[in-house]
DNA sequence: TAGATTGTTAATCGATTAACAATC
DNA sequence: TAGATTGTTAATCGATTAACAATC
């Protein structure tokens, strides 16, 4: 049983791919699913699918295959323990503000707790039940309320700038939109990146070259 | 001299952070730079700055490096050739609206030409410059215009709905903001999959699992 | 018992890194 | 010529796939 000894990033980025599946397989009534079944779904092959799971202990039983419903319930607890975490946006922008409604209205395991901007015009306008506060309270903020994930909405040369204070203040996790390279600098805590930009060039670059 | 004989995935993510640090580098006024300068820069070795550009021939000089006016250059060729890619919106809403006020006033390589919605209050209304349009005039607008890119920033049933008739129409590059994972069913078309739910989960993995 | 399918070890494949010859 | 740094080949590393024994 490896059991999470330290589990390879491309795992854990296929993990929410088979809860999208696993909670598909639910809704539509279906109890039982072999690790072939869902690797055609996946688009990968079965001995993955074992190695995954694999990786934490293994959920399935040997000569019957997995049970959808254990199967979610387990990967559902890798991702998103019992408790929320508290989450504040930085940036409410018209990205920070979609970005926002995404993680308010429809993702699982986040809170959003309050929101910052540097515009005057913005502070004071409710968000998804938070008021915008000005950036200058940020620090306060953190150091009473100890937000565990920083959404970073913009742009690159805040980002460097707020990032050592956030990263100070006990931030572990960011989601960060911004042009920044937060991963160069921060090895200690996490980091996702959601670089528009990039991905719109690599898009451009594929299209250009197809065929 | 390899010269894209089939570039991997990896090496093409890569392009468009190598680009964004040349221009750094070129606004900064520099001239030259060695691919150890550059794998610093990058997060990773001097091995892997020479073998990605190798891919692609080489751009550097034995014994002094690479020019950075010169490479920035063949990378923004590499990534954006000269004519932009015409690119529909389907979806106004928050995410839509965000997503193309990027793609309009930020990003190079592409021009909005269109924009959809199922919503009837949403059309008519104006956004960057198209006037949004029922969904049903999507069939007739790819015939006369063979647009090559489509931003799908609608629902899962949606994007499934229109995955088909959109590569129909010849559309070669999805920018993919819906839950659907297009890249399972249309293999020789280009996906770009912005999957913020997979990502906020990893993050919540993540985050749940340090120390 | 036979068939199915997992858990797990072994083999393969591809990407990254190291080494070094070429050359400015 | 000596020093620097690329282009390119070879070695290493890690992830994916295949194989098979365990077991329901």
């Amino acid at each position: 049983m490896p059991v999470q000894g330290k589990v390879s990033v491309p795992v854990i980025k296929r993990l929410p791919k088979y809860y999208r599946y696993l909670s598909e397989m639910k809704q539509k009534g279906l109890t039982k699913v072999s690790s072939s079944e869902l690797a055609r779904m996946m688009g990968t092959t079965a001995s993955q699918v074992r190695q995954d799971f694999n990786c934490f202990g293994g959920f399935g039983q040997q000569g019957i295959g997995y049970n959808v419903e254990v199967l979610l319930y387990e990967l559902g607890h890798l991702l998103f323990r019992e408790e929320p975490l508290d989450a504040i946006l930085i940036g409410t922008g018209r990205l920070g503000t979609a970005i926002s409604s995404y993680l308010t209205n429809d993702a699982r395991g986040y809170r959003l707790v309050a929101a910052f901007d540097i515009r005057p015009d913005q502070v004071g306008r409710q968000l998804f039940g938070v008021c915008i506060q000005h950036v200058s309270n940020l620090r306060a903020f953190c150091q009473q309320h100890h937000p565990q994930v920083a959404v970073l909405c913009v742009p690159k040369s805040s980002a460097k700038d707020l990032a050592p204070t956030l990263v100070d203040m006990g931030i572990r996790g960011f989601w960060n939109f911004s042009h920044y390279d937060l991963s160069v600098a921060y090895p200690n805590v996490v980091v996702e990146n959601v670089h528009l930009g990039d991905s719109l060039m690599s898009l451009s670059y594929q299209v250009n070259h197809l065929g």
